[in-house]
DNA sequence: CTTCAGATGCTCT
DNA sequence: GAGCATCTGAAGA
């Protein structure tokens, strides 16, 4: 039932994976604690014929040049001086595609994961930490790609990491979406015709509880 | 409920 | 020097 995933799962076009990767569970280790999050929200970036890739045209500079490896690699990089923004790397070597992880609900490590959370700010959205079966408000604590990432303890020292390790990696507990939705991506609106495009992936929920078969918890 | 400015640093031109 | 695959708290409607 519950299984780690493999390179094959990740050696897949970018669309694919991110639809793939909802329901999947992100493990890390670290001497912290290990803390793991079920994924819940994904944007596939396509590569070189997608003008909100970073990889656009084939560019490769010192940062994008993790999006070149084959899939099953974090790609994290720093965004407006603060937050850092965690993805997957899809499809094969030299194929600079990219799934941004945009939301997910933790489901261990909760003391960890608040550790974490606390080193920000944050007093209004959540001064309290909240009861381990609220899923809806911890849901909200890890929703967005720069809280997914602080609250998970993601840095840009993650990038390069290979994913199929046994300190941090993907697992498949199961957990299957009743219902997926398709949008267009985040903060792309200097993309032209891409910023259109329907790449950003969201579990349906309810009350701010993301629906599982099983149900999480 | 909604907008709005500010924080902050790295990458690329 | 400009511009970001963002988030927060404060202020206004």
């Amino acid at each position: 039932m519950t299984e780690k995933l493999g390179r094959d799962f990740f050696r897949r076009d970018a669309v694919t994976l991110a639809r793939a990767l909802l329901g999947k569970t992100l493990v890390k280790r670290t001497e912290r604690g290990t803390v793991a999050a079920v994924v819940t929200e994904t944007e596939a970036y396509t590569g070189v014929g997608d003008r909100a890739s970073h990889a656009f045209g084939g560019r490769r500079t010192a940062r994008t040049e993790t999006m070149y490896l084959e899939g099953g690699y974090a790609y994290v990089y720093l965004i407006y001086g603060l937050y850092s923004c965690m993805n997957v790397t899809a499809a094969e070597n030299g194929n600079p595609e990219a799934v941004l992880l945009r939301a997910a609900v933790p489901i261990g490590g909760f003391d960890t994961v608040w550790e974490n959370l606390c080193r920000t700010s944050r007093k209004k959205s959540a001064p309290v930490r909240p009861p381990e079966d609220d899923l809806a408000a911890w849901a909200k604590l890890l929703d967005g790609p720069g809280r997914l990432s602080c609250a998970l303890g993601i840095t840009k020292a993650d990038n390069a990491s290979d994913l199929t390790g046994d300190m941090f990696f993907f697992r498949d507990d199961g957990y299957v979406p009743r219902r997926i939705l398709s949008r267009p991506r985040i903060g792309i609106d200097y993309a032209g015709e891409a910023k259109d495009w329907p790449f950003r992936f969201t579990v349906a929920s309810e009350g701010g509880v993301p629906l599982f078969d099983p149900p999480l918890l």
